[in-house]
DNA sequence: CATGAATGAGGGTTCATTCAT
DNA sequence: CATGAATGAACCCTCATTCAT
């Protein structure tokens, strides 16, 4: 199994694409392939099946993101300043990649079971970068120190994610990074530690 | 095509349960057929076709819940307090019929665009009723009356339901109804009006 | 799973049709479904899956030819006579159906072991048949009594087998049914008690 | 196409090999060419294809066999004691290589017509020993002569082939060589000119 | 109204073979 | 001589839907 090569990009690109233009249901292997112009068997050479090649294409997308939000949260100082640019890099890259985001925000969604628990797995990363930003504001006594961290993550991540698939819903008709601040600005002030005020 | 009688019930029924039990894509027609105790054949007397069985259940099911948490609201005074009784009935819901929150927020968005669509067209009137919410707030000057609505009605929903998607993915493991005070908290603290703080 | 009806018999018939005109490995569930008047998924009301199929094709021709066999053997008084008759209604009826002796001489011995295996178990069957022959002849001191019994059933079942397998390789050419006399000779022969001689 | 070489022969014990191990539908090249250390093209330069592989296994193997048989059937004087001798070789060659026994005796016989038309070319060259045997017997007067010779042929190939097909199908549990002698007994009593008794 | 036997379209995957290096 | 990445044809089975009874 190879994981690596020119052809590797060209079957995930092809699968995004393929999946962003005909939906979940309507991308069979032979389409992603002769949208990849490879041959149908080519596919399982880089691939154990149809399942490995949609986990992979969100693996490679999601993951390389993650990361880089990882590296460039560090780079920030505050638990406040670290949500937003959390928020500003989750929107851009779906604003960058239009198919990406509708292949994240609605086709990869409509899979069995055992497919969303491998993207899961995925996102547990992602999700651990936001507990890592809700750590860090408790500690700030910024963010409410009371409050269920899986919560506040829930809320973070709903309120991010439901506001990325309306954005696809609506056929990206509105700008969606310049959502970043308003709702960077009630997610802060949902987690805020009120007790003085 | 006949949209009353028992046996209309008995299939709806069947099919929340055998989709709970076997997810969605094990759930055949004639799995919910054998359920429900009447033929293949009978259960297209009673809906056009599956995808049309399937918006039927979300539609009974959450029809009634919207219908009933629209009344409740009407005897709360404040978008506080209804906000609260939203989040609360939603939760119970959720919590009264596992079978039916394992459908609804696992196995029936396992399904594609057109299906979902339809779905959405329910969800509408749920989401009419969180607008109202907010409207009445920002009337109240309690809510921040500069706040982007969708962007907030999305913040509402997306915590709502992230919340509840959780909750199922862990096997329904902790309470969910004792979550509404702290979800309720969080929301209104994010949607306050904080310009004197 | 329905194993009766006209629909069954028809399915049954294609296959030895099919199989005996094309070979085994062309013989494909839409080519058998074709020449038997149905469509493809009918086949799967009446059989499993097409290794269930081919089974039953052996087992229906061969399980009532046992049957018969057993009853008839019943009839004749000496080890000698039943021994004969056995070979005669063996080779009677690959003449009289000459489709199904490709099949069973050829074709269905070019499958995986597992459905050769679930073969085996009704050709057994058969060789009890043998066996019983041989422990009357034995009683009748007719055939020698110190035989290996595996190996005499061995050399019964191997020569009318082989004997019946080059007929059918060399398209039919010659008569099978009067071959019956000479190998009944031979193999009555090879069984004897020569202990006098 | 080369026909020599230490590859060749790598290639067909690997052969024999992959086969007894995996069987014959398991058996695809390029496990056959890992086997054997070298590249799946690399067989194509040895054999035209797979069938010409597996034809060329049988080849080998019997071919070499057949003609010691011959050399050692010359040393012989008489048919009984020739047909002895065949028996067991033919019984030795299996035992010796239980691998070989699983190939020949199952494997390779689950192939199509084609495959096995040309394996039956090959095996053409032992029944002529047989034939060769008989005749010597007849003309000795040890057999009888007005025995049909492929029907007699066809009772010692059979004989010798169902012995050793239960053998391997046996897991090769009980000793075959020393089976010869028994079998050498009956086929001769069968094929004895019992004109005088 | 109700039945359930029958339909038939549709797709992921394997693997013998080729050929550029 | 040798390699091994790439090819692409081929097929079993499922299941939503129909319709004669």
């Amino acid at each position: 199994m190879k994981r690596k090569g020119p052809k590797y990009d060209q079957i995930i690109d092809a699968a995004v694409n393929v999946i962003a233009i005909h939906g979940y249901h309507q991308s069979q292997v032979s389409k992603i392939a002769k949208q990849a112009s490879v041959a149908d068997g080519t596919i399982y050479l880089y691939f154990k099946n149809k399942e490995d090649l949609l986990v992979s294409v969100f693996n490679e997308k999601m993951g390389t993101f993650i990361e880089k939000t990882g590296n460039e949260l560090k780079g920030k100082s505050s638990a406040v300043e670290k949500l937003l640019t959390l928020i500003e890099m989750h929107f851009n890259l779906l604003n960058e990649d239009h198919q990406l985001s509708i292949v994240t925000q609605l086709e990869l969604r409509q899979t069995n079971r055992a497919l969303r628990a491998k993207i899961g797995e995925v996102l547990k990363r992602y999700l651990s970068l936001i507990d890592l930003i809700l750590k860090e504001g408790m500690e700030e006594n910024v963010f409410d120190r009371t409050m269920d961290t899986r919560l506040a993550r829930q809320m973070i991540f709903g309120t991010i994610d439901e506001t990325a698939t309306n954005w696809v819903m609506n056929d990206h008709r509105y700008d969606l990074p310049s959502l970043a601040l308003p709702v960077h600005r009630m997610l802060v002030n949902g987690l805020s530690n009120n007790a003085g005020s």
